[in-house]
DNA sequence: TTGTGTTTTATTGCCTCC
DNA sequence: GGAGGCAATAAAACACAA
């Protein structure tokens, strides 16, 4: 990057030469120069005249227009960010005559890498929340695959019992145990064990009645989430995963983006019965 | 060179905390 | 009430394709 350098000219109070390697010399125009009264108004933090010729600052700054920091300004903010993303006073006026900045100009870097850094953090959260999402999808489908396996094995067997019991004489005394339920299959008997190997009440059911039949209308579950991070206890039967950030290096300097996910163990479905992405919220 | 999209610096207004 | 934080936004600086 091209910092260029500053020249102030004392012939003309107020105005600035920049001069970069790669740059034109801004004299003049509506790109260069501006006047004292321009540049108050420009930067009110300058409560006075003397303030705005204050040596120290403007020994190699620019107060002209709104410049970027230098290569070596930028990685001892950024150092000093890792190390800690506020700032206290007395760390900003340190920091500040280190590099030869205004304080104010060290408050607002940090404020805005903050910015920089929970957006950045907003959207690591949300890969991990998708490959979550990814990853229970495929599970379900799994078990979906394995219900209907079991459910197509099941009518097999009731129409061979049913075809057996007819051709049998129908004898008198106390009828047969009747199908229990018949269209409902009992996975927690059934022949083949669970892919998962979990009870399939516990990922399957809704809880309330302990029934282990598989609901075959499919899953219903999160329909709309207005907001970022909800609680897990509304809502039963999500499984909850800690996702923790890259930045965060687990010392809670990174601050509070340590994030809860809570993903459904079920995906919603559209009217065709396609499976949406729960982030879609429309 | 110019138009356009992105990044960085800075301001404003509101909110919370002490 | 002042200080500091944040979200939203403006505007300058920068990158890059056409």
């Amino acid at each position: 990057m091209d910092s260029g350098c500053l020249f102030f000219d004392p012939s003309d109070h107020g105005n600035m030469l920049f001069i970069g390697s790669g740059n034109p010399i801004f004299q003049g125009g509506p790109r260069s120069v501006m006047n004292m009264e321009e540049t108050l108004k420009r930067r009110p933090f300058f409560s006075s005249p003397e303030e705005l010729y204050d040596e120290e600052y403007y020994d190699e700054q620019l107060p002209e227009k709104k410049r970027r920091l230098s290569p070596e300004q930028v990685h001892l903010l950024e150092k000093s960010f890792e190390a800690e993303n506020k700032l206290e006073p007395e760390r900003k006026t340190q920091l500040a005559k280190k590099l030869g900045l205004q304080p104010r100009q060290v408050a607002v870097w940090f404020q805005n890498r903050r910015a920089r850094w929970k957006t950045k953090q907003l959207e690591r959260d949300f890969d991990q929340l998708k490959s979550s999402y990814e990853s229970l999808q495929s599970d379900y489908d799994s078990i979906r695959k394995e219900h209907d396996k079991l459910k197509a094995e099941v009518s097999a067997l009731t129409e061979k019992l049913q075809a057996k019991e007819v051709i049998g004489a129908p004898t008198p005394g106390p009828s047969p145990k009747p199908d229990p339920l018949p269209g409902h299959v009992d996975v927690l008997h059934a022949s083949t064990p669970c892919p998962l190997n979990v009870k399939s009440e516990d990922r399957l059911s809704t809880g309330s009645g302990g029934s282990a039949v598989v609901d075959e209308d499919g899953p219903q579950l999160v329909d709309s989430v207005d907001s970022y991070d909800f609680p897990p206890n509304d809502y039963p039967g999500c499984v909850a995963a800690q996702v923790q950030s890259e930045e965060d290096d687990g010392s809670g300097k990174g601050g509070p983006y340590l994030c809860d996910l809570f993903a459904a163990a079920e995906p919603p479905h559209n009217d065709e019965g396609v499976p949406l992405g729960w982030w879609v919220w429309s």
